[in-house]
DNA sequence: TTTT
DNA sequence: TTTT
């Protein structure tokens, strides 16, 4: 069936991402960015902010990047697809929507002395492999994966 | 502040859209679309197709063009943004996640004679009106938005 | 370093694909697919269709897909990037700027009986293998790409 | 007839925006950015940097903005829409495809003491207003443009 | 929980 | 012409 099923966002992380390494050597990473949008309340006139937390989640070599290089408070571009997975808690069904990202570039941090993309990584874009081997995400260095749930 | 929250998606209705009208006559429509990604089981080798639902709402003009054209079904291109509500029930917070459509563009449904674009509509793109009215959802026709909670 | 270089088009073939084979064994598919944006004129009031022609290039496995499946009026979703090439001619140069689609999902023709995504066709989404071993353009099956200039 | 068209970069500024300002008030800015993917050579196994260049074309609003906040080296995002231009010259025609950006956020630059988000604009975003009036590109704010050619 |  |  024809889909896509795409997510792009800017944000800042929340906090230091959090890491596991799993059993077969995989490396999940998960951490929350916030996404700003301001606008003009019609009724007061006042500016107001807007802020939408985001659930990512990184395999692999995005997991390992994330671990190495992002810290709360930076600024960064994650494109992925959105998954919701529901979990039983108490005996009630809930549901959480995490964004998986595939594409990763960081954007930098506000206390940096060079900010910007200094500390800047960019995952797999494309069919071209990303420099740093641990980045990747694509299917050649992904047979670790076969007993992912995804 | 820099900030971006977009998401992109192409899917089919899994039912009619509800669409409710407010006393101050904005409309809202909410419907799920289904978006499948297909890919080869890395260990049976077998093709698997995986879903994921999505929640979506429009608001006003493109709730109108949803109530009017979409139903269960049917093909459709959706660009907006996440946005995670809280709500509680039975004593516990629980989340939903939903996607807040701004651009919609019908893609036709399979069983129309002539399917595919014949029964296109598209909303507003870039600073362009829509041609129909109704399907505006540019500011100047939100006047009736003000005391929406957002 | 850090770049974001991303194309996403919904439009329709102008003509057949042309598809050369390379010595290589590598595919080539080349067409345009037009994008066509309604607006109200601001000082006629009257409805405008602006017309926009995108010249898309595909490699191996997504052009034969296009070889089999796409044909002229077929409406196509395309991801991708943009890429601008120079090239001579009587002395002067000029350049060219094309759409290099990594990502393509069939969206259907207005003449099929079924319409829709029944042709449905999807190249590889994020991490998956898209089930058509030939649809890839993961690194996997681009060992033939060697000596292509990029 | 149902069409998408947009892209999304993210760049850097080659040179400062070059800022014209029409009779009828109106502000049109055009600059390029660059966008560099990495990936190892096949063949001899190398990191190979490849850059491409995009023409941006921002209008009113967001020219404005581009014109005060965005310099040399700056990184951006800017999201927006292909558009081809043909014209004369020597009895050749000549053909250049630009992105006329819809949003655009500043990402920091390299020298700055804060670096990151911290010059940080947003464009309109969704429905809602940007909180700068001149930032805006909504149709309400643009009954200057009666008379540009689109 | 971030950022401006 | 940028950036890392």
């Amino acid at each position: 069936m024809a889909g896509v099923n795409k997510v792009i966002l800017i944000g800042n992380l929340g906090k230091d991402p959090e890491v596991r390494h799993l059993d077969n050597g995989a490396a999940v990473a998960n951490f929350s960015i916030a996404t700003t949008e301001s606008y003009k309340d019609r009724n007061s006139g006042e500016r107001v902010d807007q802020t939408e937390w985001h659930n990512i989640v990184l395999w692999r070599g995005l997991a390992e990047v994330a671990e190495k290089y992002l810290k709360k408070g930076d600024s960064v571009y994650i494109e992925g697809k959105l998954r919701t997975r529901s979990w039983e808690k108490d005996g009630v069904t809930r549901y959480t929507t995490e964004v998986v990202g595939d594409q990763m570039t960081m954007l930098g941090n506000k206390k940096s002395d060079g900010g910007g993309q200094s500390s800047g990584y960019e995952g797999n874009q494309g069919q071209s492999q990303a420099a740093a081997p641990a980045a990747s995400q694509t299917p050649d260095t992904n047979s670790e994966m076969d007993d992912l749930p995804f």
